[in-house]
RNA sequence: GGAGGGAUGGCAGAGUGGUCUAUUGCGGCGGUCUUGAAAACCGUUGGCCGUAAGGCCCGCAGGUUCGAAUCCUGCUCCCUCCGCCA
């Protein structure tokens, strides 16, 4: 949510920095609500002071003996007024809300405008593998080597989901053993939270209202709105830790993380070439977040983007980094780094994490705020989230990246201990 | 699933229609005293809206009334017991 003093005393800047990142906005209607809605609640806010007093001298009029019926009936009246004025600004607030809660946060400065096609890469780790043979793709090792199993993956859970056996689970495990070891020793405290969310809690992560149809909804009861979701990501879980709290600055930043598998419709969105794990209704990933004074969240993204890539240097991977430009970086974040790991057999990087800062849109929303020590004051924390890292693009490169001439694959070396081999060869 | 009970400020806990501008205690913060600390004493102590005056907030939403923390209705959450159960 972005703040509307902002719209209200400079909408044409905001207006601009919206362009970078979607169609054209126009306020005209919105101002005339907000003006309308600060009308309505100079004018309720009188009248309530007035009844209020007159209301406070009735009993001592009544024991004095006087008569209180006219100003009794005229409070009455009073009464009906605010009513009314109360139900109008209700009115003027929900089309308010509707319009604010639709708009994306504006775009850092130093976020180039447009869509992909402006994104920066920044950052190149190693080089891609150079085969003396013709490397398969990661379906047919993954396939041969008996670590997924699609088809009956299928057969569970439909069109769009696998599933791991054998070395691939204790390959899938160890992956997300090692990204919890090293998150602990950055100092991010471990969370396990609820798969299955209340709609709030998608409201403050930014994806209700505008993206509800990405996210798999739970049948409400006899034909209610659906009110519990599964998350499409743990985001939507650590984002909500601390709604509506308010937090001791020298408290700041808290680090969390969490692992949860990601339940997402992807409506439409299966591309061709997309084969495999690349794309699914169901994925790991373990996530990690901060929560930080507004001055340290720049630091702390890069802080965080770095943290990351470890993670894949660890596992001895070719990937870039990338700095998305405006209109490619989801609705709620001002600023947005995507690691991307080099798929061989797709000649493409797939991006195996997303680092962004989302200011204090999504703090406002979910009314996260600290205590100013030096002034007392509360304002919102920024909020930062980074995937450390997504696996169902991992294991693909994996085994592509580290694929020898026989079709075997050597495991990484931080894995090994996991899935008790240093190769995995090909299963009958 | 059944039966009861409850929700008041950071916490504990009064208040059952009108100086409630929400008693009090604890905790927190500041101060006095002290070499320092403790104790004692004094002061202070939330959120939202509004440029301000001021208004709103006693789980949430409605209602009754000149006036609601207090009465009525619906909802949410928590606790206890019973049943079922990974």
């Amino acid at each position: 949510m972005l703040d509307i003093k902002l719209i209200r005393e400079k909408p044409d800047e905001v207006a601009r920095a919206l362009a970078t990142r979607m169609e054209p906005v126009d306020f005209t209607e919105l101002l005339a609500w907000d003006k309308e809605r600060r009308e309505c609640i100079g004018s309720v806010t009188e009248l309530r002071a007035r009844r209020k007093t007159v209301s406070a001298d009735i009993p001592g009029l009544k024991k004095a003996g006087k008569d209180t019926a006219a100003l009794q009936a005229e409070m009455k009246t009073v009464g009906e007024t605010i009513k009314s004025l109360e139900g109008r600004l209700a009115e003027v607030e929900a089309k308010i809300d509707a319009f604010m809660s639709m708009l994306p946060n504006l775009p850092a400065d130093d976020v180039a405008a447009g869509g992909k096609e402006h994104n920066e890469v920044v950052r190149v780790f190693g080089a891609a593998p150079a085969f003396d043979f013709e490397p398969r793709n990661h379906v047919d090792l993954v396939g041969r080597l008996g670590l997924v199993d699609y088809e009956r993956g299928v057969k569970m859970g439909g069109n769009g989901f696998w599933l791991y056996r054998g070395d691939g689970a204790r390959m899938e495990w160890g992956i997300l053993n090692y990204f919890v070891e090293r998150h602990l020793a950055a100092g991010y405290e471990f969370i396990l939270p609820p798969h299955i969310l209340i709609h709030r809690c998608g409201y403050t992560a930014g994806q209700f209202p505008k993206f509800k149809d990405d996210v798999f909804h739970l049948q409400g009861e006899e034909g209610k709105d659906a009110k519990y979701f599964l998350l499409p990501t743990a985001e939507t879980a650590l984002i909500n830790f601390h709604r509506d709290e308010i937090l001791r600055e020298d408290d700041l930043p808290r680090k969390y993380f969490a692992y949860t598998p990601c339940y997402r419709k992807e409506a439409g969105s299966y591309r061709a070439g997309e084969r495999g794990m690349i794309r699914g209704h169901q994925f790991n990933k373990v996530e990690i977040f901060q929560y930080a004074r507004p001055e340290d969240s720049s630091a702390a993204l890069e802080e965080m983007v770095a943290h990351a890539e470890t993670l894949v240097q660890g596992l001895g991977l070719h990937y870039r980094v990338s700095k998305l430009a405006a209109a490619d970086c989801s609705a709620s974040m001002a600023k947005t780094y995507d690691i991307e790991i080099w798929i061989p057999s797709m000649h493409e990087y797939k991006e195996v994490s997303s680092a962004s800062n989302a200011h204090d849109f999504q703090a406002r929303r979910g009314a996260i705020r600290f205590r100013r020590a030096a002034t007392g004051q509360n304002e919102y924390v920024h909020t930062l989230n980074a995937s450390g890292l997504a696996t169902s693009r991992l294991l693909p490169a994996i085994v592509e990246q580290c694929q020898q001439k026989d079709g075997s694959v050597v495991v990484p070396e931080v894995l090994r201990a996991a899935v008790g081999k240093e190769v995995l060869r090909p299963v009958e």
